[in-house]
DNA sequence: CGTAAGATTGACAAGCGTCAAATACAGTGG
DNA sequence: CCACTGTATTTGACGCTTGTCAATCTTACG
């Protein structure tokens, strides 16, 4: 619990999360913070688990990147989400008999395994947390239906721009103060798996824009130089959240 | 409540979907049938409300079908899921200060609203129910990573039989024992609004199906000859659910 | 410094979109 | 029952975005 100071934010980051919907109590907070089991570190493209593993439980990400996709019967891939430090990874699976998708890490990483026990009894003590858990799932569902709307209705250049200021944005979620160059932990191959492109295509778009002065590149490093462009061209809205609705249940 | 005769399936619903995942106690099936507020009466294609709107409440949906979509500044629109009978709409807008969607009917539909209140007095009352609705989250967001990865890495035939095969089964959760045959309540437009699609190409699609003898089409009705070659073509894996499992609250 | 993975580049192909017109169909009013 | 009208479906010609294939170049890393 009281890791001294080798990892100073890392059992925090859930609150932050959640602070988005509601000003936590300290009960609630120190719940939350007990929900992880003890951290276990990770390399780079290591699988936590695989489509179809009887695993179906969560994980909370401390450190580093993660990801999840599906591997389809033709070889191809399609990722869903990229998590960053402070995400709760897997809880798609919770509800089926066998995993519906591949959780990777990107990044060597830092991940503890949160128990579907664990969940339940929170949910039973705590049901304003409860409510915040359901209201965190629903947030999702709308991330992902911007990515259907991406794929479905925009063209290579819009989903590319909308990919990386989402990216900046979860960078800068989980390093607060980063600023507009972060770095992506993708490969070309991987972003066009990510937006159903071919990483041929990835490479033309990200170089173009690369020409066009709205972002540069060096290494594995991004850096957005006109991100309010790039905003603009991939028709992506935010969804603020309303914090502290008065419908909540009391503390 | 007791809405007599005219209607005798209607307030049930919503117990069938949680039923798959727990019996439900006697007070818990109480609980979710006061849920809905007076069902009223819609026509088809009106509007529930539309993205960017300051309601994001709950609707249930008694009769008939519906849909979610967003409508891009291109004009152009994709629809993120279709609703049958049963189904609980609109919840992911409850976080978001607007609507992240448009919902708008299918059908002549009987619906009724689902207050943020009511829902937030469930939870804190049966903390069982309140798991279950986080996992009717969980199952949403399953399905909208179907959705991703049909646009995403298949090609139109494998997304219209897909879907074909998906709206198959929900029209068989809406009116059980429907068999192969159903009326699918969308213009083949609609369908290309689903899938990211021409409507041209959906009619491609559909006629080369037809001649094909993999289906056959009567007006709005289609009849699926060779459900399970379809499902084949699709990729697509069902996602079956554990029911009772044993880390559920008690009842 | 050798090797593998990733990025870049070019030529070419194909799936699906676009445009436009014809046909069928559903609903309405006479 | 029929003409009328708007909407949905069907069809064909053509083009563009993106995929495919393959080669080269760069970077990462042991």
């Amino acid at each position: 619990m009281s890791s001294a100071h080798h990892d100073k934010p890392a059992a925090k980051f859930p609150l932050v999360r959640f602070a988005a919907f509601a000003d936590l109590s300290i009960e609630e907070a120190e719940a939350l913070e007990k929900l992880g089991s003890t951290p276990e570190t990770y390399r780079r493209g290591e699988v936590l688990r695989r489509e179809g593993d009887s695993d179906t439980g969560l994980y909370l990400l401390h450190k580093g990147w993660a990801a999840t996709h599906r591997t389809l019967p033709s070889g191809g891939r399609q990722y869903f989400k990229i998590h960053c430090a402070g995400d709760l990874m897997g809880a798609p699976n919770l509800p089926s008999q066998q995993a519906v998708e591949t959780l990777a890490t990107l990044t060597d990483a830092t991940i503890s395994a949160v128990s579907a026990d664990c969940l339940s009894a929170l949910f039973v003590e705590y049901p304003r947390l409860a409510v915040l858990f359901f209201l965190t799932a629903q947030v999702e569902r709308t991330y992902l239906m911007d990515h259907i709307t991406a794929l479905g209705r925009c063209n290579a250049e819009q989903r590319i721009a909308g990919f990386l200021v989402h990216v900046a944005e979860k960078a800068n979620l989980a390093t607060p103060g980063l600023g507009p160059a972060f770095e992506l932990p993708l490969t070309q191959k991987q972003i066009g798996d990510v937006l159903g492109l071919t990483p041929v295509h990835v490479n033309r778009v990200l170089r173009s824009y690369d020409k066009s002065g709205h972002l540069r590149r060096y290494r594995k490093w991004i850096e957005l130089l006109r991100a309010e462009d790039l905003r603009r061209i991939s028709g992506l809205a935010p969804h603020p959240v309303v914090k502290n609705a008065n419908w909540l249940p009391p503390v």
